[in-house]
DNA sequence: CAGTTTTTGGCAAACGTTTGCAATAAATCG
DNA sequence: CGATTTATTGCAAACGTTTGCCAAAAACTG
C-alpha cells in the first residue's frame, strides 16, 4: 500500500551512489569517476569519497551500469546437450579454469544451458539478444538457432573450446587429437597390434572424425588397411559415457576376429568397457590394450591404471577466455582461428605388448 | 566520431520496444504489456503487435528491465573452494539439475566459485549487492564476508544444499547422512565386521559430523566401542578426494590390528584407497568391505563394483530451487528450515561377510 | 599580472524498460 | 437515454548508473 520506508531504519536495498555523493559532499557524477576513473578526481576528494563508500557499504548496482554502458559483465558457456556423454567427467574442470580467469579480467560466468531442447535454445538466444551477455563460449558444434534468430549473427564474440568450428569463423581452441590418437596408434602398432577396436562417441562429432582420422593415418602409415580397425558405437545418443561402453562389450563379445587394442574416445566408455570385457576373462593389457580420452584423475585408479590422453582443461579454458575477452576489447586477433593445445599422452599399464 | 547510425541499413544492436511500437502503430507501453501481461491489451493489437516483435526479430533488453523493476532473473551458485574435493563427481549432475528447474522459473544460474582467497569473497559480495543476483544457492559451509559486508545480511535468500546451515537460519537441503551411514554400519556389523576404518574429509566439516556420528551409532546399537572404528584422513585440506584415499591406505598399512571394514565420505576417496589396498594384495571384499558416499556412475565399473550411499542429486537440486524461488515470491515456508531427502544405499560386491 | 592551459567537479541527458495515472472509448445498468 | 462501470491505450516518470559538455578554479607562462 505505502511504497514509501516504513521505518526510518536502514534501507534494505542497499546504499546508492546518491548516499556517497552526500555523505562525501561532492556529486554523483564525481562520485562515479572517482570509483571507476581514479585518474580523473582529485586525490584528497577520491579519498574521501572511498571513505564514505566503504562507510555505507556501497556496491555499485550492475544493472544500471549495464544498461548505461550498453555491456553486460557476463560471458555465458554453451555445453553440449547431454552432460552425461563423455565429456562429463572433464566439465567441472573446464568450468573451474574458465571461470577463475573471467574473475580475472572482471566477468561472470553463466551457464546458459545444460540441454539442448528447443526451449534452451530459445533461452539462449534470449541471452544473446536481450543484452545479458557479453560474449559466449561453446562446447558443441551446433548454434542455437530458432526461427529467424541465430546466434552466428547475434554480433557477439564467440570462442569455440574443444571443437574445432573455424570453417564457421569462430576462434577455436582445441587439442590436437589426430595427432595425438595418431601417435598412440603408431606405439601400439610398434607393440605388435594388427588389429582395432574404435569406440565412437556421437557419430560425425569433430571429436570423432580427428579422432578416428588419426588412427587411420597411423594404419596408413604402418602400410595396415583401413580394415584393421572396427567401430562401435556412435549410433546411441544421449546417455553416459558409460553406456557406451558396456555396449561397446557387447559388440566385441561379438566379434569373431578379435581386436588386440581398444581406443575409446572418452574415458568413461574405457571404464566400463574394461569392466564387462575383464569379467568375461579377458585380462588387459594381456590379451587387450585399452587407450582412451580425457585424462581423467580416476583413471590412474582403475585396474589396471588406465593409459588415458590427458585434455589439457585448464589451459585451453585460459585460452579460450584469453582469446574472448581479446575480441571484447577488439584488439583484433586477426590471427589464427584456430589454437591448438597440446595433449599429452599418459602412459599406464593398460596398454602392452601383444602375446605372440 | 560521429555517434549515429553510419549505415542504413540493419542495426547491429538489435530493434527494440521503440521499433516495435512504431511498427505496430502503438505506444512503447502498450507494447509492453502486450508482452509481459497479455491479458491487459486487446485482443488484436496484441496479434499486431507480436507480428511486428517477430518480424524485428525483437528481444526486450534483460538489464533495463532488471533496472527497472529492480530484480534480477539471476540465482547464483556457490562452489565450494576446491572443486575437487569429493563432491567433484556429483557437480555436473547437481548443476543439471538446478538449471533445469531454475530455467523452468524463469531464473538464469550463475557460477559463482568460492576460492579461499579473497578476490573470490570479495566478488560474491558484489555480485549479491550490485544487485546482480536474486538468489543464491551455496553449497560450502562458509558465507562470504570481507569489511563489513556480508552474504548473511545481503537480504538476498539463500539455501544451503548439501550442508546443514540451519544454524545460521539458511534453509538448507540436505540427506540422511547419518541415518543412512548408520544404518550401512549396523549392515556391516551383522556380517560380523568388528573393526572399522572410516575415511574422513575435511574435518568437522558437517558431513564429518553426521557421517562419523552415525558410525558411532551403529557401533554402539551394537555395544562396540567407539574404540572398533579408526580415523583416516581429515588433516589435509585442497586436494583431490583421491588424495585422500591414497593417503589412507598409507595408514592402514601401518595399523598392527587391522580393521576388515571401510567407510569412505566420497566415492574418489573409496577407489583410490581400494586400488592401493588391492595392490597390497588384499581382496576385496574377500579381507576387506568398503561402502563410500555419493553414488558416482563409475562405482558400478570399479572392480569390484563399490557400494556407495547415493547422494539423490536431482532431487535435492529441484528442493533447492524450489524452495529458493518459494523464499523470493515471498510465499513464506516459515516452515522446516530443514529439508531432508534420502539416500538410497547401493548395494554392490565390494560389501561381504567376514572370513571367519 | 594578464593570458593561457590544465585540473577538477557539477549538470543533465542518456540507456531501454515498466507502471501509475489519466483519458478515451466501449459496454453495462437502471 | 443518462449514468456508471469496464476495457483499452497513451503519457511520462521512474530505475541507478555513466559521460559529454561546460564552468570554475588552479596552475603555468612570458
Amino acid at each position: 500500500m505505502n511504497k514509501n520506508k516504513d521505518v526510518a531504519g536502514e534501507e534494505p536495498s542497499g546504499a546508492l551512489m546518491a548516499d556517497v555523493a552526500r555523505l562525501a559532499g561532492v556529486a554523483i557524477s564525481t562520485v562515479s569517476r572517482a570509483l571507476a576513473n581514479p585518474g580523473r578526481v582529485n586525490e584528497k576528494t577520491r579519498a574521501k569519497i572511498n571513505a564514505a563508500a566503504r562507510q555505507l557499504g556501497y556496491t555499485p548496482n550492475a544493472m544500471a551500469r549495464g544498461l548505461r554502458v550498453g555491456k553486460s559483465n557476463i560471458i555465458m558457456i554453451i555445453l553440449p546437450g547431454s552432460l552425461y556423454y563423455g565429456a562429463s567427467q572433464i566439465i567441472p574442470q573446464v568450468l573451474q579454469s574458465i571461470n577463475k580467469s573471467l574473475i580475472q579480467g572482471g566477468y561472470n560466468l553463466m551457464i546458459a544451458n545444460l540441454d539442448r531442447d528447443e526451449i534452451s535454445e530459445r533461452h539462449i538466444l534470449d541471452l544473446a539478444f536481450g543484452g545479458s551477455v557479453r560474449g559466449a563460449i561453446i562446447l558443441s558444434s551446433k548454434l542455437p538457432e530458432v526461427d529467424g534468430r541465430s546466434l552466428a549473427n547475434s554480433g557477439l564474440p564467440i570462442v569455440s573450446m574443444l571443437l574445432d568450428m573455424s570453417d564457421a569463423g569462430l576462434q577455436s581452441v582445441i587439442t590436437n587429437d589426430r595427432e595425438a590418437v595418431r601417435d598412440v596408434t603408431a606405439e601400439l602398432i610398434r607393440l605388435g597390434h594388427r588389429q582395432f577396436f574404435y569406440l565412437a562417441g556421437p557419430e560425425g562429432n569433430y571429436h570423432d572424425v580427428e579422432r578416428y582420422g588419426g588412427v587411420l593415418e597411423a594404419l596408413e602409415a604402418a602400410g595396415l588397411s583401413e580394415g584393421s580397425v572396427r567401430r562401435s558405437g556412435g549410433h546411441l545418443d544421449y546417455q553416459h559415457g558409460f553406456d557406451i561402453g558396456v555396449q561397446a562389450a557387447d559388440d566385441f563379445a561379438k566379434l569373431t576376429e578379435k581386436p588386440t587394442a581398444v581406443i575409446a574416445t572418452s574415458d568413461d566408455m574405457a571404464i566400463s568397457f574394461v569392466s564387462r570385457i575383464q569379467r568375461t576373462g579377458l585380462s588387459i593389457p594381456g590379451d587387450l590394450s585399452v587407450v582412451s580420452f580425457d585424462g581423467s584423475p580416476v583413471c590412474e585408479f582403475c585396474s589396471p591404471p588406465l593409459s588415458t590422453i590427458k585434455q589439457p582443461v585448464e589451459e585451453m579454458g585460459r585460452a579460450a577466455v584469453d582469446l574472448l575477452l581479446g575480441a571484447i576489447d577488439q584488439r583484433e586477433t586477426t590471427a589464427a582461428v584456430r589454437t591448438v593445445i597440446h595433449s599429452e599422452l599418459i602412459l599406464r599399464e593398460s596398454i602392452g605388448p601383444t602375446k605372440n
